[in-house]
DNA sequence: ACCCGGGTCAACCCTTCGATTGATCCCCGC
DNA sequence: GCGGGGATCAATCGAAGGGTTGACCCGGGT
């Protein structure tokens, strides 16, 4: 390998957060941070500008979530079409399916979760450097849907039901919320309940939330 | 001017956010992270040994979030039981007033989102060690200006209750769980929904949690 | 042509929930 | 020591939830 410290371009929208990354990234000597950026459109910049000096990054370590502004999926994307072998890492709180899926599709070569240890970090970010494809085994084991990870396939109408669900409407006022009657709701609900494992609604709405099946 | 630098426990669920929010806070000098925690009950571990030790923390920083078990909310309100003057400062992603209001009747000295900048979450620790109340004045606009103000406070035994209902126990289960009546749940469900402003114990799981009352 | 899965609906029956009322006990603060 | 709030329990009753079975329509794929 070579000695040169591969460049990281960092990108979250918090202070505090990026301070972490590039504590935890510089620790081992191997990785440095060359520059720092807080929304999409000054990482898009940061990148430009790094190359224009011959100092392009090795490897963006990007959040999923950067505020008010554009995503760092959408972020990573658009990086994509200028900088196609650029590998992007994107760093995220939850490990939702769509999440990992809507990351690696806009082209990131790696999701990590923050709760990752200091290690993980570093290593993830030099295989992406590497140009490997970067997902903790968990996670891959659910997005993949290998063998019992099974994850649930709730239908769309069965999702318009367990919105319903969480905001503690009943099956009356679900069934006249949908246009649909009482009889219907109670199917939906009980292919959902057998979807998800779970005997009752409330336990519905829990694990759905934990699944990142609906929002809240 | 040089006195004893401020001891601090850090509580927060994610290394990357603890080495940050460490980085920051020790590179003034004024402040010390005396031990780190991820979980409220390594935070209550960790305010005992220190205080065991004559070391007890000056400030507790701790993010509102803290993954699957206890909130920093739950977290804060058992330290008030046990450590009523030790001061808490919650730090969070978001500024929703509900949140606000939350962290404050459990009891925190103060709230701060993620994206604040180093210097001020410096003076924010700094102030909440000096007993004052710590509210950056956009948030404290909107909490104060848009009211309805009346936080309910549920009591912990109310808590138990909620946390069963949000696994979608039955009240047989609940009962039966915490070795009381199927009678006082429904006494403790019934008072629940009335401080809540709920009708059913579906709705009730969704109040809480948006209120981070409990995990989630 | 056939089947299958999603969405729709109905009838039946049993369980659970939620509201209400009223009661006892204990602890804490005034 | 009195009041109040929290925690405990009981009995009752109507409303809602949940399990089961069976049925129809439609669109897409074999």
């Amino acid at each position: 390998m070579s000695e040169a410290p591969l460049r990281i371009l960092l990108v979250d929208d918090h202070p505090v957060v990026r301070a972490g990354l590039r504590a935890v990234l510089e620790s081992a000597g191997r990785l440095r941070v060359a520059a720092e950026a807080s929304t999409a459109a000054e990482a898009l910049a940061a990148v430009d500008r790094l190359a224009a000096q011959g100092e392009g990054p090795d490897v963006v370590v990007m959040d999923i979530e950067l505020g008010q502004g554009p995503s760092g999926i959408e972020a990573t994307e658009r990086l994509g079409r200028t900088h196609p072998r650029l590998p992007v890492l994107i760093v995220s709180t939850y490990g939702a399916v769509s999440d990992v899926q809507a990351a690696v599709s806009a082209g990131a070569l790696g999701y990590l979760l923050k709760d990752a240890s200091a290690q993980e970090l570093r290593d993830a970010v030099a295989q992406a450097a590497a140009g490997s494809l970067i997902l903790p085994a968990h996670l891959a084991r659910r997005v993949l849907g290998g063998g019992d990870g099974a994850e649930p396939t709730l239908s769309p109408r069965e999702i318009d039901i367990l919105e319903q669900l969480a905001l503690g409407r009943t099956n009356q006022q679900i069934a006249a919320g949908l246009f649909i009657s009482q009889a219907t709701v109670k199917t939906h609900l009980n292919h959902i309940f057998g979807k998800l494992g779970v005997s009752n609604r409330t336990e519905a709405v829990t694990v759905a939330r934990s699944r990142h099946l609906i929002r809240g």
